[in-house]
Parts: structure tokens; sequence; C-alpha cells
DNA sequence: GAATTCATACTTGTATACAAGATACATAGC
DNA sequence: GCTATGTATCTTGTATACAAGTATGAATTC
């Protein structure tokens, strides 16, 4: 693996864990040494981050991470709702829809003693699941773009899943998607994927903040010793 | 502007031109000298390129104009298709909607003698339509990700407008889906619309072969010399 | 004390030198 | 003639040096 594409994961782990909190002012160079590189590799890494949307430069002038924007995500959520309603109505007419969904099933209408619990696996699974009804849709740049949107909103999205009760929902939620869809009803399929990705949002919305709080404090002596 | 930014549009503009054309390999170092840079920036350059998905890198050997394969831009069309669909059934519920289509409506709705007649012109004026719907769509990323996936169909959707009869029949699809917004009719509104689409996908691909056979024999000379 | 100017340190932008690896081709061995 | 091996060349990957611009703060002037 190149330099540079490891100091990609490490500089989005770093965001992803709140290590760095949107808003942070930072230098190509800091995160050069931190990372024992030179310039060029993590200039690379942070011209890839900017693009998708994690950092920004400003001309001669440093780097920041973006900072939280909730217009920003409200509105990739509603791609992924756009994206994925149009596959599942596909899916609906497609008549070999059983045995594509067929993995899908097993693992979301299974009894509650089988299920999940742990949030990270679900948050795991979730995310499959999503990506499972792309990869249904026959269409590979579709199905990027879906990738990249999720990508984006995981930074928010992993921590739905803390939030007591959502796991629950979660596996009753893909289950009545799947059941729509097996079912061939177009309508109740999209209006229960909706009504899923929006409380899957709403909740998030909720928790974020307060993350972000945390983080602040956890890593505020780091932050005051510079 | 930036020197890599330079590089980059013109890299673009070349690739568009087909004065690179698909399948080509070339090095950096090539580009660099052909540019009057340094690999540097070329560097940066290609790797936006290469996100956009006009050309791909070989490690440590080496890059390529990306093939083109009608399956890539037939999946964008599609995509195209369900992002301005969605914008447009929610235009039709908003009360707003002849104000917020004025503009377009003043262009494509005019009498026959008052049409654009430069291809050139016409191309350019279609995507201002197709943008101007995302734009009543109120959702930024949205809009985002349409004009990304128009970015990288502008490589064959510019020659729609050669064809005869196409500059017309745009301004009739067009016309008529704007009436059918405007009588709050969405589903005739997004027949119109998709079939418009299909259509401008469909006199592309029969364009498209022929335009780089000829690309291919007028650069011939260059090819040689090399 | 307030405003302005200038110097300094720090930032990214770019060029260049070198390292590491891939490819192609010639040559030796059979 | 065929295969294997080694070498030369070319490629990108990375480090470093320098150029150009920005912000900050101290010194100066009023």
């Amino acid at each position: 693996m190149n330099l540079a594409e490891k100091v990609y994961r490490q500089l989005k782990e770093d965001i992803f864990d709140f290590r760095m909190l949107p808003g942070d002012r930072f230098s190509e160079s800091e995160v050069a040494e931190r990372m024992q590189a030179s310039r060029t590799p993590v200039r690379e890494a942070l011209y890839r981050l900017e693009r998708d949307g994690y950092v920004q430069v400003y001309f001669r002038n440093g780097w920041q991470v973006r900072p939280f924007d909730f217009r920003y995500f409200e509105e990739l959520y509603d791609v992924r709702i756009v994206l994925e309603c149009e596959v599942v109505r596909r899916l609906c007419m497609e008549s070999d829809r059983a045995e594509r969904l067929a993995g899908l099933v097993t693992i979301w209408c299974c009894k509650p003693s089988q299920r999940q619990v742990d949030p990270v696996d679900v948050a795991f699974l979730d995310e499959e699941f999503h990506f499972g009804l792309l990869e249904c849709g026959q269409n590979k740049q579709m199905e990027a773009i879906h990738k990249d949107v999720c990508e984006r909103l995981r930074i928010v999205r992993r921590l739905d899943f803390y939030e007591p009760g959502r796991i629950q929902a979660t596996y009753e939620e893909h289950s009545s998607i799947l059941d729509a869809i097996l079912s061939a009803d177009s309508s109740r399929a999209t209006r229960e994927l909706t009504r899923h990705i929006e409380l899957s949002r709403n909740t998030v919305r909720d928790i974020t903040v307060h993350r972000i709080q945390e983080a602040r404090q956890r890593y505020s002596t780091d932050l005051s010793r510079k």
C-alpha cells in the first residue's frame, strides 16, 4: 500500500474518531511529522479528503477539518433515500427478487434470539443491508455514488446504534422492507425504507452534538498544550 | 489560478476534444513537458482526473485515458434520470413552481424564430436547463452529485446536437416538460423527462463511435511519429 | 493610546533529486 | 529454436529545497 494511501486512511480515522475535530485548523507539515512522512504523500491524501468533503484548504494558509453542518448531512440522507427507493422500485418488478434478496433475508428476518447486539457489528450489518439493496440495482455507477454518499455519512451514522432501542428497531424495519419487496408491494417498500432512513437520520442528529462536545473535552489537554 | 488547476483543465480539454484518445497510454513527465510544468502539479491534476473517471494509473507503470465503455455512460444517464425525476416530482408539489421556472420558460417556450440554432450554444443551454431543474430541488448535495454526473457525460453528450433534428426536438421536449410541471402533472412530467434523456442517450451512443474513429485518423500523424 | 508600516515566521505551491519497482530486450545456456 | 536470466531503461513514489504569498506582531509615527 502507498504511503499516501496510509496517510489518507489514518487521517480519515482521526477525523471519524474525533481526534481531529470539526473546525480544527492544521498544516501539512504538522500532519507529515505526526505520520512520519514527507509533505508529498500528505498533500495527496489531503486533496483526496478535500474532494470527499472532510477537510478544506485555504490558499497558502493551512487546512481545516470541515465544520459540521447538519443541513449537509440531511441533504445526503435525502440522496440516499432517492437512490435506494429507486432500486427498491426496480426490484419489485423483477421476478427473481427472492433469490437476490436471499442473503439479506437470512440475516434480518431471523428470530430475536439470533440477532446481533453489538452496536459496532450492527452498524456494519446495516451498511451491508443498504449496500446489498444497491447491488440489486444492476447499475455500478449508481452503486458507486451511493457508496460515496454513505461514506460521507459514516461519521455521523455510526453513532445511531448506541441509542437504546435502535438495534431492535433496525431489525424490524429491515425485515418489513424486505417483506414488502418480496410481496412486490412497491409503494409500501419505499414508504418503509424512507421511514427507516429518516428515523436513523433523526436519531443521529440528536446524538452527534453531544459526541463532539465529549471529544472536545477528552482531547482538551492536547489542544491546550498547543 | 493554480498551475495544477490549469493542467487539470487543459488535460480535460485534451480528452474532451479527443486529442488524447480513450485507451491512450502516457506518462507524467510527458504531460509535464507538454504543459511546461513540473511533475508535482501534473500529478495533482492526474489524481483529480482519476477520481473523475477520465484516466487511470497503473502502479509504477504509467497512465491511461479511460477506455470508452457505453455501459458506463448508460448507467450515468440512468442516474441523471433518477435525480432529475425526483426534483421534478417535488416541483410539482410546490405552489411557487411557476416563479422558479420562469427563467427556463422564457428560454424554451418561445417562438421557433427565436430559437438558438448553433449546436454549441444549444448544448450549453440544454445543460443549463437540466442544472436549472436541479437548482429547484433545494438540495445542494444532490445538485453537486448531478453536476458531477453531467460533467462525466459531457464528453459524449456534447455530440448530441450535431445530429440533424435534435435541436428542434430538444426545444419541443423541454417545453413539454415545463408545461407538465406547471400543470402539476407529476407523472406526465417525469415520463416526458425520462423520454427526453433517453433520446439524447441513444443519439449519442450512435454518434460517438464515429467521432473517435475520426479523431484517431486526424491525429494519426502524431501517433505514428511517436 | 491608536493607527500604520515593516519585518519575520509560517503556510502552501512548485521544482527537482533520488528511491523503488516494472517492463522490455538482449544475451547466455540448453 | 526456446527458455531463463540479467541488465538497462522507463515508470511512479517519496523526500527535500526553494519560491511565493499570508498573517501576525513589534516597532514607529502621529
